[in-house]
DNA sequence: AGTATTAATTGATTTAGATCAAGAAGATTG
DNA sequence: CAATCTTCTTGATCTAAATCAATTAATACT
């Protein structure tokens, strides 16, 4: 019993070392400043193929990933996944829409691996904001290299052909290309199975 | 020439006034604040047709839209334009890449309309977010919506047709559509001016 | 290891939209 | 008000990719 409670410190102390360097390697922060963002910080575990939020809910939280693989996606009417995000280590992950709008979610979150996370409540949020106001710049860096990750996204869909795009995914996320399976690259990129399967064998000759 | 001087106050005041009660609908913001911010803005007129940025451009500033409309786009190696953002009153447009990473743009930013802008300098922003910090939320908002109108824009591309994504940009920016030839509409969407106007034709009966 | 499940591949057919080409309708300008 | 330039429309053809269908390969399960 003492053995697991020091076991569950030790891994405290290590999901937080990771999301505080994250931190770091974006703003300047004081030990205190620090200190309240952390208190905030929820721990999570979730298995493969589970759900850390689904559509029709009243999102109250945002996630951090500390370890793990998730796809966010909707799904349309005919069921086909459309994944707007892949989740893996150090990436922010949540349904900002609902989250920021107070509207009700529409998009599906889902461990493709194993995955611990970070939550942060949209009230404890607020809070840091005004009691550590450091942390508007955090997020306010992060959305911004979001956001042009994401424009990015959109160049590629308007001015490539398939085999381009998912050349320049693969160039951007290596990481992200050995962990997911083909069909979810083929549901990010837009197109069938089939045909990314096809040019994937047409870039092996 | 008084009256020229007297006119030019009177203008400035007008475009001061459109930001600064667009600020405000975002965040609180005292006189001081207000006028720290006011002091770093510089006033941009430009005409149908002239460019605000071309690629290769080392990019300084950003741009508040007081009146007109502009567009952002890249070209591709064919000469084709693809449309990143129109961009209107209320709207900051620039290139967000070049300008936070430092790196040169692709992008071109080109008015629609003889439009009335105001410029803001890197550095003069960087001193902001140091002596006023209430304009890091300020930044921090809009640039949340921005990336909350962008991944719905993504998923546009990913789960619809072209008809239903043009019905859509149409329910979502009705202001535009009628500010904006139909063949850049094309280009926003990344569809070919014919399928467009064939669209537009089977929608009318 | 052997079975069940899930993922990837391959082929045949269909389709939405691109491209090429030409003309009509609007807008601008001398 | 011609004349020019720009934008939009229409038709014919071509192509990338979707869809449908079946098989093979890879993982997971007990």
């Amino acid at each position: 019993m003492v053995f697991l409670t020091k076991l569950c410190l030790m891994h405290l102390c290590y999901m937080h070392k990771t999301i505080n360097s994250h931190i770091n390697s974006h703003i300047k922060t004081s030990e205190k400043e620090l200190s309240i963002f952390n208190a905030s910080l929820n721990e999570i575990a979730i298995t493969k193929g589970q759900f850390l939020l689904k559509p029709g809910t009243h999102v109250k939280h945002e996630y951090f990933v500390v370890k793990g693989c998730l796809k966010a996606y909707y799904s349309d009417s005919k069921g086909n996944q459309h994944i707007i995000q892949f989740a893996i280590e150090n990436w922010w992950v949540g349904d900002f829409d609902a989250f920021y709008n107070q509207v009700p979610s529409e998009l599906f979150i889902e461990a493709i691996e194993d995955s611990q996370l970070l939550s942060i409540h949209y009230d404890s949020l607020q809070k840091i904001y005004n009691k550590a106001p450091i942390f508007e710049r955090y997020f306010r860096i992060l959305t911004t290299q979001a956001f042009i990750a994401q424009r990015k996204r959109i160049l590629s869909t308007l001015e490539k052909h398939t085999q381009e795009r998912y050349l320049k995914f693969c160039q951007t996320y290596p990481n992200i290309k050995d962990r997911v399976p083909n069909y979810n690259i083929a549901n990010y990129l837009g197109v069938s199975p089939e045909n990314l399967s096809r040019i994937r064998k047409n870039l092996k000759s």
